[in-house]
DNA sequence: TTGTATGCGTTATCAG
DNA sequence: CTGATAACGCATACAA
């Protein structure tokens, strides 16, 4: 007993009518009597009838999937942005496709290709940390395809974006640990392509400067693959405590930095807040059980899920080219703990 | 300029050919002379040619992408699997669609049955934790629609299943805490309805049986949601703290309730193991960061996922159905660590 | 009110 | 070696 499922042809044929009459009875056309209409809507609920949708892309010329990039789902971030995503992606009846880059360029332009042959309809994209060259995204762009970034966006390409206020959060962070009488603050950062890597550096540059703190190069450290290898945060937190003058504090400007740094310090047995000041980007649930008392940046992921594919199906389903690309910058939220309030040590 | 990718149509009235010729060449078919292939070929890459998948699956009826239905992505253990499965998935030339029961049995109904209509060819399934009625799945079987099952199965249905050995985990785990002296070993389990947890509760009974100790109905808790409510954690563990012979250690069965619980006790300031000895089932990776000393059960999950997978593309390749279905039982991993050794305090 | 014919992109089966 | 045609499942313009 093969699985074959039950087509507007079969219905027809059973009826003694012909397909058109099957198909418009089912969409409730309002040329067909009531009386054919039921007896077709009867049968095809008893012999639980389900349009095939591939089909229906092929006449429609669209899958009513969308695809999304991002370069981790086992990350409290994007696995709730993702969460975000599917609610507006269900609600309006768009089938949502995850693909992992894994912070490889070349995964990337795999899987994009992959996601682009197999007729989706759009494309949410948090590019890759090692991704320098965008001609595999280019090329769709051109060519009329829907895109929206988020987070990890690309200033090359004039489309929709949404991102938070990383400027913001990395400068309120900054801040906070000047506030809290810190007077070397090292940066642990990500990738030196993203622009998330970028503006929050610019905040943390900022914020010293305008507390007339001097700003050393040598306290910034670039993480290639945004923290997730172990390895990498070792090695830059390493050249930190090294260094003649040792930093007395630490931002960490993204998730898997901040929690790779709590285990790095932690494996040297090095105390948060007494011996160094932390302060990080993170949005696991589990923060406050990991350290008691760290204060973290925390992001409106689920919100960003939201907005960014909204924005997504308003771009596929509006039929003439939007024009005006929305740039949506959405606020961090900076939770205090008593960890990096030095004072009250 | 709309999105518009070229067709074997295009090519062919480009080249004053017929559909059926530049189809051939393309497929490299022996029928065709090399300087046609040559010229098809050479227009075909510069006009970036990508047959439309869509158009494939209509005629070959299978879509080459099959479907995951899990609980939560953001949970360490199923994500890990996920990372499994799209190995093998990507390898073998699949898509994979993931979609989130949120352990909501009304939301599983919705995706099986939004998959199924998707075309997919086959579905992994892990049951999410409040489905008792099976017929979303039992009607697709019985259609002859390849499924299998791993982690959280159904006993009811016959076809390949994959799992940890969770009887020996839990039994394991809880000879640990007897040996390490503990006297009354409650159970923090998840919802009543899965394998898993009746598996878990067995093992965790049987070695409380062997080594002579009284099994205690009230020292076993279920939490409906599988620990992925702080609130039904925090319930059980109340009741568990308040009766008049408190427990001395806890056996947490699973990912969400080892952290929910861990949050608990920090939360009620309970020092693990002064306090209470605490044993789980965990994969993620932060255990160590959470409770420097938590022993912990970890499951082969990346492996797991692996296994499904092959499992589900033999079964959705085979022409004709397989009689034998598997049932592959993994070994899980004892990590231990210093906390729950007594006998060490 | 219902039926017939066509097309979406591709391949397989014929016929040249 | 190449071309015409049908078929996959559905929707729709056009006929009746």
């Amino acid at each position: 007993m093969k699985f074959e499922a039950v087509t507007i042809k079969d219905i027809a044929k059973a009826l003694g009518l012909s397909t058109s009459t099957v198909s418009r009875a089912l969409r409730d056309s309002y040329e067909i009597s009531p009386e054919t209409k039921k007896i077709v809507l009867e049968y095809a609920q008893n012999n639980n009838y389900r349009p095939n949708p591939i089909a229906l892309s092929l006449k429609e010329k669209r899958s009513r999937s969308i695809g999304i990039i991002v370069c981790e789902i086992a990350n409290s971030f994007f696995s709730q942005i993702i969460n975000g995503i599917e609610s507006i992606a269900y609600d309006k009846g768009y089938n949502v496709i995850i693909s992992q880059s894994h912070e490889s360029y070349d995964r990337e332009v795999i899987n994009v290709q992959y996601l682009a042959s197999r007729s989706i309809d759009g494309l949410l994209v948090s590019v890759s940390s090692e991704t320098q060259d965008l001609e595999h995204l280019k090329n769709l762009h051109e060519r009329g395809f829907p895109i929206v970034f988020f987070d990890r966006i690309v200033e090359e390409m004039e489309t929709h974006k949404v991102i938070v206020d990383n400027f913001k959060g990395a400068y309120d962070a900054t801040e906070h640990l000047i506030k809290s009488g810190y007077k070397h603050i090292a940066a642990l950062a990500g990738s030196e392509f993203l622009s998330i890597t970028k503006e929050r550096l610019g905040g943390y540059r900022k914020a010293l400067e305008d507390h007339n703190m001097e700003y050393n190069e040598a306290y910034t450290k670039h993480c290639l693959h945004g923290g997730m290898l172990y390895d990498e945060v070792e090695h830059a937190l390493n050249d930190l405590l090294e260094l003649k003058i040792k930093p007395d504090a630490i931002i960490a400007s993204a998730d898997k930095l901040t929690t790779n740094c709590l285990s790095y310090l932690k494996k040297r047995k090095i105390k948060v807040p007494d011996e160094i000041g932390l302060i990080g980007f993170s949005n696991l649930d589990l923060t406050e059980l990991l350290s008691p008392s760290l204060s973290v940046v925390r992001q409106p992921a689920f919100e960003m899920g939201e907005i960014s594919t909204e924005l997504l199906i308003q771009l596929i389903e509006s039929k003439r080219p939007i024009r005006d690309f929305e740039r949506r910058i959405l606020p961090p939220e900076l939770l205090i703990r008593e960890s990096t309030d030095k004072n009250a040590k």
